[in-house]
RNA sequence: GGGCGUUUAGCUCAGUUGGUAGAGCGCUACCCUUACAAGGUAGAUGUCGGGGGUUCGAGCCCCUCAACGCCCACCA
């Protein structure tokens, strides 16, 4: 059915671009008008469905954000446009760490878990929070409060549900400027479905996954050592875990073997040496092992070594992992100086020395003698001089312990072998943290993952990885890992564990046997509610019960993302019609993150993978090619590149890059998006006004054009459409590969083609040769026909094309034909270019050969550049005269260029047209060769 | 140390099964031409990182080296 649409005139058309006000106007309809919105009643088959990034909003919004969450608006535009009923949603990643950082630096607060529930506390200043909210947070800032030893600490200190309160008001202020900046750059999200992953929806979720976690028998809670931030003072996951260059010294310690003859005496025999970097951890030595190979020790093995200062017997054991080629090939295992040694100790009978407190702190520990030393693992031959020395570290951080030591160490006689030697080495720390990572024994709650690593390898093949190679950086990590996925955070803000301990009248937590929620109570809070079967009365009592504080990962959240918006076990329906998804976009550094546990999550409920592709966006560098990122203290706030550039023109160069490519930062290339965003406008206003010389005002014309088609009889329409064609086949090839940027630029090439050389040719013809004041007659000549009908398909067909990229002008121009009108008996949404369908080629009335059609159409912008270039050369006006054009080819080009010389003719205002006079056969390049008007006779 | 990627004009980047090296920016000159001076037209610019190989022919395929980036491993 077609409406019949007026066209607006010139005169009602905006003189120029004014963007921000075209913006303005747009993101209003299309919210009004909701034409983002995904259909629930329409079947899976006809669904695209979106696994959004929900952003950490806890920080600032960058350029790096703008630049990939506009790839996949692009993306699913083009979804939209072909007719896809788009699932689109839009999140906001506001738990975990990095909102209680923000937190406590902006309110001064620090949470206590134990500390009871105030319901009247408010913030200071939570009056004025969206301005504390609008300061963007600066790195420079501690991550932890301080917490001062002289006591005069101004930190307020809440309890956990007052904190978590704190914090839900913050990310509130957080998300508003997010999405405003969402919106400004034309996301076509749908915004009715939105969720936070603090939210009680998405607690809900997360808990019900843990919950059927344990069902299924892939959670387990253990007390064992565990990566242990000091200063967040929780449990951190392989994944978090990242390793950084640092400069370390060895010591050579010369340790003593305890031969069986002086046993009783004390007194060492034979000495070894051991090279340390940790000699703080000296106390914490648990055994001296060498590998079973190695020549040097095997005398050694089954012996007892001494520990120098703090006297301790220790045996000598051979052990696998002990290199033979590293420092003097013998190693001493402490608890804990990394991940050998938790290992080696998991696998024997030693006892646990813990010297390092969960506050990075020496512990205060006393060393006993032998006949004392039951209750104890810290058993010396000489206590009171173990105790003397290690007096010394106590309360002390790792840090100046160690300095303390080699202090010791080189004091004491005997002991150093040699000075100390610096060597570089790679310390572990959680990504957000500033200081080593220490492993800690503590109890925690483990997913599963290396019994299944196979699976979950299976799984990544299953799925289409964007660019294909990013799937190799899934498979390296799944290899590559060691450790179960711990998802306990010993922190406030984050999803609470569904779970309470039964305690025993000694007053033991009973660990082995937890109460897990019933799903009908979730979300919940253990430390508020009361599990079932028991009464608050009974909380934290002998014979009662007590609830788990910790708080899971946060990407135990964000890996349901899919889940969350899908409504997994709450709507099996809607599930159903969005699980598995389409489509993750997200960019590489998460891979090993959000990308893999996502995967782990689909494949341990449902057996499934979660999406079909993936599409890695690559990251934007700063112009010295690192990372662009907030901590260079650079603020590139996208919203004055809108404010500059406009949003299509911002949209232009983030679409520019292609997937999984880095790129470079460059300001100018906003100014191109804004010059192709310019000339758009331009060139529309252009062709509005040959449709208005013509009175061709009917806009509905385009929609019969396949019927109607016969009109197009020009030869040079016809070779021009039949490029357009192959632009739009193009474009759509790029499109499905999810290769936008080759589809824009397919698009753009094409584009300047239709401005710079067809309307060029066309423009006389199109004004029925007439100037610019004559009046047309009523009865238009079939070159002007076919010339209109051209241009009014090329210009539908280049809305299209352009719209998933700039949404903006294409709708402004779209509604000149006055086809964005509400309509007003049905209040059906607008008829918006972006819920027009995607351009397919237009069926030509004679068949034209695309090969000929490109060939031909260079030809023929050949002769009118060798046309300019004379004028320019000559230093005239594009519009002066050619006496005589002279052209040489063979028969047969002469031939098919005959038809194009009129329009040739009329753009280059050409006088006469003369083929040379010698037929060359076989001539590969055409010969122009052009003669202007003198002055004079011009 | 292992892996992945990148290296093409001064800059940012294209280059789809191997077939005469491309675009934009910048630069130079010219032009107010019935859309556009926030414009247009024309022009100059390259050992395609180095070396070797396969091929009639290599920016593209193979080997090798180098630089840069990222991921992983490396705490005695």
């Amino acid at each position: 059915m077609t409406k019949k649409v007026q066209r607006k005139t010139v005169s009602e058309l905006p003189d120029k671009l004014n963007f921000s006000e075209i913006e303005k106007k747009w993101r209003a309809r299309w919210e009004e008008d909701g034409i983002y919105r995904w259909n629930s009643d329409r079947p899976r088959s006809e669904t695209y469905v979106v696994d959004t990034p929900p952003p950490t909003v806890s920080g600032s919004l960058h350029i790096g954000h703008v630049f990939s969450f506009t790839q996949t608006d692009v993306i699913v535009r083009y979804q939209r446009m072909c007719g896809k009923n788009i699932f689109y949603p839009i999140g906001w990643d506001d738990n975990g760490l990095a909102t209680e950082r923000r937190v406590q630096n902006v309110f001064d607060i620090r949470c206590e878990v134990d500390k009871a529930y105030q319901p009247e506390w408010k913030p200071e200043g939570v009056e004025h929070i969206s301005l504390l909210a609008s300061k963007s947070v600066s790195k420079t800032i501690p991550t932890v409060p301080a917490v001062p030893a002289n006591g005069e600490d101004t930190t307020t200190v809440v309890s956990r549900q007052n904190f978590i309160e704190a914090c839900q008001l913050l990310t509130k202020e957080d998300e508003k400027i997010y999405e405003h900046i969402w919106r400004r750059i034309g996301l076509s999200v749908d915004w009715q479905l939105q969720y936070a992953t603090i939210d009680d929806h998405c607690r809900k979720i997360s808990q019900l996954s843990f919950l059927d976690l344990v069902n299924r028998g892939y959670v387990y809670s253990e007390e064992s050592p565990t990566m242990w931030d000091v200063d967040f003072q929780t449990a951190v996951a392989q994944a978090e875990v990242e390793d950084r260059e640092s400069v370390g010294h060895f010591y050579d310690i010369v340790f003593k073997v305890e031969e069986r003859e002086d046993y009783e005496s004390g007194n060492g025999g034979t000495n070894f040496i051991i090279s340390t970097t940790r000699p703080e951890l000296l106390a914490a030595c648990i055994a001296v092992v060498a590998h079973p190979d190695d020549q040097r020790y095997q005398d050694l093995f089954g012996k007892y070594a001494i520990t120098p200062l703090f006297n301790v017997r220790v045996p000598i054991l051979p052990a696998v992992h002990a290199d033979p080629s590293k420092g003097t090939g013998i190693l001493m295992v402490c608890t804990f100086g990394d991940v050998m040694d938790v290992e080696w100790w998991k696998h024997s009978d030693q006892p646990i020395r813990q010297i390092i407190g969960r506050d990075g702190k020496m512990l205060d520990i006393k060393f006993v003698n032998a006949t004392e030393g039951a209750s104890t693992a810290f058993v010396s031959l000489f206590p009171q001089e173990a105790n003397h020395h290690y007096s010394k570290l106590v309360g002390h951080s790792v840090k100046s312990a160690k300095k303390i030591m080699a202090k010791l160490l080189a004091e004491t006689p005997g002991i150093l072998a040699a000075p100390a030697r610096e060597t570089k080495q790679a310390v572990k720390y959680y990504e957000k943290g500033e200081r080593p990572l220490e492993f800690i024994s503590t109890r925690q709650w483990f997913i599963k993952i290396l019994e299944h690593r196979d699976q979950l390898l299976e799984q990544g093949e299953k799925i289409k990885w964007h660019p294909e190679h990013m799937r190799v950086r899934y498979e390296h990590w799944v290899r590559g890992i060691n450790q179960d996925w711990c998802i306990s955070r010993q922190r406030y803000f984050g999803v609470p564990f569904p779970v309470w301990y039964h305690i025993d009248q000694a007053g033991n937590c009973d660990y082995q046997n937890p109460i897990f929620a019933d799903n009908a109570m979730l979300p919940v809070d253990p430390m508020i509610a009361v599990p079932p079967g028991y009464t608050e009365g009974q909380r934290n009592l002998p014979g009662g019960f007590c609830a788990d504080k910790d708080v899971m990962d946060t990407w135990a959240t964000s890996s349901m993302t899919p889940q969350i918006v899908s409504h997994w076990q709450l709507n099996p329906q809607r599930h159903q019609k969005l699980f598995p998804m389409d489509l993750r976009p997200q960019s590489h550094e998460i891979i090993r993150t959000w990308a893999f546990y996502t995967i782990v999550k689909a494949y341990y409920h449902q057996q499934t993978i979660p999406w079909e592709q993936v599409a890695i966006s690559g990251w934007v560098l700063d112009p010295d090619r690192k990372k662009m990122s907030k901590s260079k203290g650079k603020v590139i706030t996208p919203e004055n590149f809108i404010d500059t550039y406009s949003a299509d023109a911002v949209r232009y160069w983030s679409a520019k890059a292609r997937l999984g490519v880095d790129t470079a930062f460059e300001e100018g290339q906003f100014k191109i998006g804004q010059k192709l965003v310019t000339k758009i406008f331009n060139a529309a206003k252009f062709i509005f006004g040959i449709f208005e010389h013509n009175k061709y005002n009917d806009a509905s014309e385009v929609s019969k054009l396949k019927e109607t088609n016969k009109e197009i009889t020009e030869p040079l329409d016809l070779i021009w459409l039949e490029l357009l064609n192959q632009a739009v086949v193009k474009s759509s090839d790029y499109f499905n590969l999810l290769d936008y940027a080759g589809a824009l630029q397919i698009t753009e090439e094409t584009f300047w083609a239709f401005c710079d050389h067809y309307l060029e040719l066309i423009k006389v013809r199109a004004y029925g040769g007439k100037g610019a004041g004559e009046q047309i007659e009523a009865s238009q000549s079939q070159g002007v026909r076919s010339a209109l009908v051209t241009l009014e398909f090329s210009l539908h067909t280049f809305l299209k094309l352009f719209a998933p990229f700039f949404p903006y002008v294409t709708e402004e121009i779209w509604s000149w034909s006055c086809v964005c009108v509400k309509d007003q008996q049905t209040a059906a949404p607008v008829d918006s270019v972006h819920s027009s369908t995607w351009p397919t080629p237009l069926p030509l009335p004679t068949e034209i050969n695309s090969d000929f059609a490109q060939s031909t159409f260079r030809q023929v912008v050949e002769i009118i550049s060798a046309i300019r270039g004379a004028k320019t050369a000559q230093k005239r006006n594009m519009r002066w005269r050619v006496k005589k054009l002279t052209l040489g080819h063979s028969a047969e080009i002469r031939e098919s260029l005959q038809a194009f010389l009129p329009d040739i003719c009329n753009a280059g205002n050409v006088a006469q047209v003369e083929w040379s006079e010698v037929e060359v056969a076989g001539l590969q390049e055409l010969r122009v060769a052009v003669e202007l008007d003198t002055a004079e006779t011009n």
